[in-house]
RNA sequence: GCUGCCGUAGCUCAGUGGUAGAGCACUCCCUUGGUAAGGGAGAGGUCGUGAGUUCAAUCCUCACCGGCAGCACCA
């Protein structure tokens, strides 16, 4: 005898073995129709997995969150039956379920077509209706190395090679698909139902490392119902109105051309929006105990060897050719310039924490497929700082800036900013000893303040560990923005120091730091995040004044030297078009006010007050609209 | 950088082995109209670049440049 305790606190007793699948059909017909797996004391397995003894159990249905991620992987299972039948040359690797969706990653020596997914996915249906019934198997791991080789499939024997000897593998057959999986499995292929759709082909390197072989991976997402589907593709597509490379030429605020790829023309709108930005940024930076210097682009070789680019960067960097022969390299990052003006003259303890903050426009020879839009470009600026300090004053300075990047994240509207620590790279300069005590001094700097944080192992810099805030964009994709790096290395490499109380020479620590990261990423995280649509501090046209007929034409005038008097930035429309147009066009341009003058308001020396987004009107006195527009342009505290 | 796809008017896109078309935008004319497109006319392209095949290339082939998706990279 054993006990099965359910969900609700219920226990059912057994005198001999049952199986998922029969305990499901014991407790209710209806539950033995919707059953997907079972979960045995917190494991999630097959539906057709035996139970002997006492144990928790619940059974999974498509209720369940975790029943998607079984339904994906099923899926990919599905695909690659799919075209193992059409393309019975093609070999299997792997295909997991993923974020909205699953891929799978097939090796074979003609590409996939485009044309080739409408096939893979109409045949997918096909074994949807046959409903095989997917069964597990236990098999002895040479054997299986044997099986997969004699089947030709080299990657697959390649993975349970690398699982140690002696060791039991599982393998799911359905129809005449066999796969080695870890599980567990929906029962039939029926269950998993056609709210599923193959987006995408793309490459993908074998076991994710690009000295191997490339394969063919295709993505497909996958839903439990229609609706669910419809739900998704419909937000991929709100998503892509939102594309900041969209909105940028809708909104007329930059582009790119073949001349210099990854590097952006801003127009006049854009580069508005740029400044702004720097603006603000400037001031609370200002009010955060910082100086601000700026040091020159293009800098000797030699600087660059000391730093320690010229050896662990150089393939990321321009250089330039002059008369002199000299070689100078245009900078790829602001500290070397940074610790020149540190070290112009001597410095005392008493000078730090020095902060040296600096708008730097740095260029870097990015691979050309990491090439996206203002998100990752060849030439951007950042605003960068960099703090000098005692290793005494090291954590709070730690702090404080994490304390301001949040600060600022928060003015901007982003609550979920996700912070990631990396540490110690491969390619790295400074001893062990130091490191330790640089990447301490980040985490402390976390857990003091109570910061959750993920962990990037051997992503620091090559000078120092580093936390990086990352901000998502409107399609899902992740983008560092923020960053503390601190750093014992590069002071040591341009013999940094400070005097001490003790009259002895010192070395300081360096704090790298940048809050928005690239002025470039975040203006491009900020036109998705609002999607075109900026507060009134931000947007680069402020106010439309638009006229209704010609007769209010000097009073508009009138009204756009008042609100650029009072520091708006505003034009006036006084087109010969009907008021209809006008508002039509200028809140397609997502311009945040509209203020409309016709004879009345020109007669009565107010003016009709429209707002982005809505479709009401508000009468006011030419004098607080202005003050009240003025009021709300101002940058948040 | 790698794999695949793509490159035609300012923008979005159609199209053909015999030197090109739509909508929007633009210019001009009519219209002065109260809150999301009033009407008419006109102008605008060496079809990404270079080579090749062909009597003939925007269309076929190759290379290069650039873009898109993913992978790898992201100090």
């Amino acid at each position: 005898m054993f006990a099965i305790t359910l969900p609700d606190g219920s226990v059912r007793s057994y005198d001999k073995p049952v199986s998922g699948r029969e305990l499901a059909a014991d407790i209710g017909p209806g539950l033995a129709r919707s059953a997907l797996a079972v979960r045995i004391d917190g494991t999630l397995r097959d539906l057709a997995t035996v139970i002997d003894r006492d144990a928790q159990v619940s059974i999974l249905t498509p209720r369940d969150a975790e029943a998607l991620e079984l339904l994906r992987h099923d899926a990919a299972h599905v695909m690659a039956e799919a075209v193992k039948e059409l393309y019975p040359e093609t070999q299997v690797t792997i295909g997991p379920a993923i974020e909205n969706g699953f891929y799978y990653d097939f090796a074979r020596p003609t590409p996939f077509q485009p044309e080739d997914l409408e096939r893979i996915e109409a045949r997918m249906r096909e074994i949807v209706d046959r409903d095989e019934e997917i069964v597990c198997e236990t098999w002895d791991r040479d054997e299986a190395i044997a099986f997969f080789l004699a089947q030709g499939e080299k990657y697959k024997a390649e993975i349970i090679e690398s699982i140690p000897a002696g060791q039991n593998i599982t393998l799911y057959r359905q129809g005449g698909f066999i796969d080695l999986c870890r599980g567990p499995h929906l029962p039939s292929t029926g269950r998993l139902g056609k709210a599923f759709k193959l987006m995408k082909l793309a490459g993908a390197y074998w076991r994710g490392d690009s000295r191997n072989e490339m394969l063919q991976r295709i993505y497909g997402t996958a839903w439990t119902d229609e609706k669910q589907l419809k739900a998704y593709l419909q937000q991929l597509e709100e998503a892509e109105k939102r594309d900041h490379r969209r909105l940028g030429k809708e909104m007329d605020l930059f582009h790119f051309q073949e001349e210099a790829p990854g590097a952006v023309f801003w127009h006049p709108k854009g580069w508005t929006l740029f400044q702004r930005l720097i603006a603000y940024m400037r001031r609370r930076q200002h009010e955060a105990g910082y100086v601000e210097i700026s040091t020159p682009e293009v800098m000797d070789r030699q600087l660059w060897v000391t730093s320690g680019h010229w050896d662990t960067f150089r393939e990321h960097m321009y250089f330039t050719q002059t008369e002199d022969e000299r070689v100078y390299a245009i900078k790829p990052m602001n500290c070397p310039g940074g610790i020149q003006v540190f070290k112009h003259g001597i410095k005392s303890y008493r000078d730090l924490p020095l902060r040296m903050a600096e708008f730097g426009k740095v260029h870097r020879y990015e691979p050309s497929g990491a090439l996206h839009g203002l998100m990752r470009v060849r030439a951007f600026t950042q605003d960068d700082a960099h703090i000098f300090c005692t290793l005494d004053q090291m954590q709070e300075e730690c702090q404080k800036v994490v304390g301001l990047i949040m600060d600022i994240y928060r003015d901007f509207g982003f609550e979920d900013v996700r912070i990631k620590f990396s540490d110690r790279p491969a390619k790295r300069i400074g001893s062990d000893e130091v490191w330790d005590r640089l990447e301490g001094a980040l985490k402390s700097a976390l857990e003091h303040m109570g910061y959750e944080y993920g962990y990037n192992p051997g992503e620091g810099a090559f000078y120092g560990p580093k936390l990086e805030f990352v901000l998502r964009d409107a399609i899902g994709r992740d983008w560092q923005c923020g960053t503390l790096q601190v750093d014992m290395n590069l002071t040591e490499r341009f013999d940094v120091t400070y005097v001490a109380e003790d009259g002895q020479r010192h070395r300081p620590v360096m704090l790298h730091r940048a809050l928005f990261g690239s002025l470039e990423r975040f203006t491009g995280i900020l036109i998705e995040h609002y999607a075109g649509r900026f507060p009134l501090w931000l947007a680069p046209l402020q106010a439309v004044v638009a006229t209704i007929t010609s007769d209010a034409d000097a009073y508009a005038l009138e009204v756009l030297a008042a609100l650029k008097a009072a520091g708006l930035d505003c034009e006036a429309d006084l087109r010969n078009e009907k008021i209809n147009y006008k508002v039509r066009e200028h809140s397609v341009a997502k311009v945040p006010v509209m203020l409309v003058v016709g004879r009345r308001e020109a007669e009565e020396r107010t003016v009709a007050l429209r707002r982005l987004g809505g479709n009401t009107q508000e009468i006011l006195a030419l004098e607080e609209a202005v003050a009240t527009l003025a009021g709300e342009a101002a940058s948040p505290a």
